[in-house]
DNA sequence: CGTATATAGTTCGTATACGAAGGAGCTTAG
DNA sequence: CTAAGCTCCTTCGTATACGAACTATATACG
């Protein structure tokens, strides 16, 4: 990605957003050996968190919209990551599992992840890393 | 959005896209009696920055891609926020600039992006926004 | 019991995002 | 001048994102 002109915009959500693209730009071409994206690669995170988790829980843990997680799950389900299994209780509800092909990748998808958190955070101290965690977590949890 | 579980999980490349769309979904919510998308909004400053930009210029300016920004012009144009004009010496380059209409509305919008950007930063002391820029500008930077 | 309401997941419409390919127009080497 | 190569923009394909409407199912209440 292009470098920030030096007269830096002073706008966070420009640069919110920006940071946002570079990391999941550079976490994706990770992940290009494994046919998976960013957000598939974090549903199996999820997955193996908590199996068997509907697809509304799912999307409330990742905070997604249940729409874009349809779409996302009917993917990873005809490509073999995850199945889904009808609940028999509630006919309504899907539990999603992550397949055995998952699991096998299981070690190297979560190595793959760590070494890109630690690309970002390269830059700075331990006492940094923690600021800027909670920099983050405060805008997203903030009203 | 819904907020973080207590056991955040400890990853920038989620955290940074949660923040990210947080400050997304607040920012295209005051907009939406303007009509206008954040990337809509963005484009206008980024032309009340240096009128007359091409498409190319523009997306290296805002960081984005040309096929992204080429379908966000044609709605910009046809929503009357811009006018292309093509350059007579170069007949390939279309120059973008904001109609009457943008600018008749440009200080309350520019209005809306400040308070935007202030709620973001509400929380924070001028030393954390302070270092709180210089962490995301690196990320954005690196390599 | 039967209807009103609520929930789970899908589908549709619109807007990003971006790689890759394509068409038109410039530029430059021979 | 002309073919090769480059640039500008558009188009296509795929994947997010999310609000709104829809279907099927479940629950609650009179």
């Amino acid at each position: 990605m292009s470098k920030l002109p030096d007269d830096v915009p002073d706008c966070m959500v420009f640069l919110l957003a920006k940071a946002y693209q570079k990391a999941h730009a550079d976490f994706n071409n990770k992940l290009i050996p494994y046919k998976l994206t960013n957000l598939q690669h974090l549903v199996l995170e999820g997955l193996w968190y908590r199996q068997g988790m509907t697809a509304a829980e799912l999307g409330k843990f990742l905070i997604l919209d249940k729409a874009t997680l349809s779409g996302v799950l009917e993917r990873m389900a005809r490509a073999g990551w995850i199945v889904k299994k009808p609940s028999e209780k509630d006919k309504r509800r899907l539990s999603i599992f992550t397949s055995p092909k998952a699991d096998r990748l299981k070690q190297a998808l979560i190595k793959e992840r760590k070494k890109a958190n630690d690309e970002i955070l390269k830059p700075f101290s331990l006492e940094e890393r923690l600021l800027f965690k909670r920099f983050i977590t405060d805008v997203i949890n903030m009203e």
